[in-house]
DNA sequence: GTCCAACTTGACGTGAAAGGTAAGATTTCC
DNA sequence: GGAAATCTTACCTTTCACGTCAAGTTGGAC
């Protein structure tokens, strides 16, 4: 019979295996506080219940909306004060619309970005110049106000 | 009478403070093959002809533009020796492009990403656990097939 | 009872990029 | 001629998430 009395445990190098991480990682996120053993003394193997293995997998999926594993481990240390969980998920709400709000930026960011490179390719398509402004055509230069160089050496070799 | 004969000429501290960076920094572009002093001997101080200014502001604009300083190395060797400056400009639309590119897919990669985070920004709002999946209610389990620990326990704690 | 792979702790290394910083010597400007 | 600026050399810094030894220990299989 298969005994489910006593649940199946895992070593570390099945979790790792399973999570495609390394045993390292996994020993660096119970340095960090994230991830526990479950109870051993000092020098001998670590071995996860089942329950465990989401804390691993929370991680992983934390980690890749973005958060870090500071943060993770911030989560991770309110979850275990705060049992209900209201706290940890407003927290973590709190997290992502954070990280929602940053990519937002980070979007429009993006889109003057684009912008100003689009612009760039065009001038490339007409100016015969790489760099040689400013000189003597300066003035007429296809650049025009965007050269700043004009204003820092205005005051001096103007 | 203002002699233009004589071209001015700054000295690294006042080209730093033009451009609001360290003498340090210059000597690390120089070091780079970035930005060249006017002649001199080992030992003396770096002395550049206005003309050189518009190299430092062509690199800062680059690097505005997210071109390392590698790439922006490459650049300028090629503008050594091409003297029309054809492929210079070439090169360099090349690398706008790639950039573009690049900030386009970003901006996909923001997409999705945002998209997940508002799936799991309205999912905290209706479930109850934080980290207690999977459980005895794993089945009805609000994250779905979006839960591969079920996957992963699958074959051994099933 | 013993073997050996898997595991343990500890401690330092890595990488990527663009400079920072210290130290002591030298140059240049006024 | 004195002081401020600059010179060269050469290691250091930052961040994060691990990688990589090294040497000793544990545990399950036979």
């Amino acid at each position: 019979m298969d005994g489910e009395e006593k649940p199946f445990e895992y070593r570390i190098g099945e979790l790792a295996d399973m999570f495609g991480v390394t045993a390292r990682t996994i020993r660096y996120y119970e340095e960090l506080g994230l991830l526990e053993a479950a109870g051993r003394e000092e020098g001998s193997h670590r071995h996860y219940p089942a329950r465990n293995v989401i804390h691993l997998k929370r991680i992983q999926q934390l980690k890749d909306y973005g958060l870090s594993l500071a943060e993770i481990g911030e989560l991770f240390e309110l979850a275990r004060r705060d049992r209900s969980g209201e706290a940890v998920r407003a927290r973590l709400a709190e997290k992502y619309r954070e990280k929602r709000d940053e990519a937002e930026r980070k979007k429009r960011a993006l889109d003057s970005y684009i912008a100003e490179l689009d612009w760039h390719i065009e001038q490339l398509g007409k100016v015969k110049e790489f760099n040689e402004c400013p000189g003597a055509a300066c003035s007429s230069c296809s650049w025009g106000e965007r050269c700043d160089v004009r204003h820092l050496l205005g005051g001096k070799a103007g």
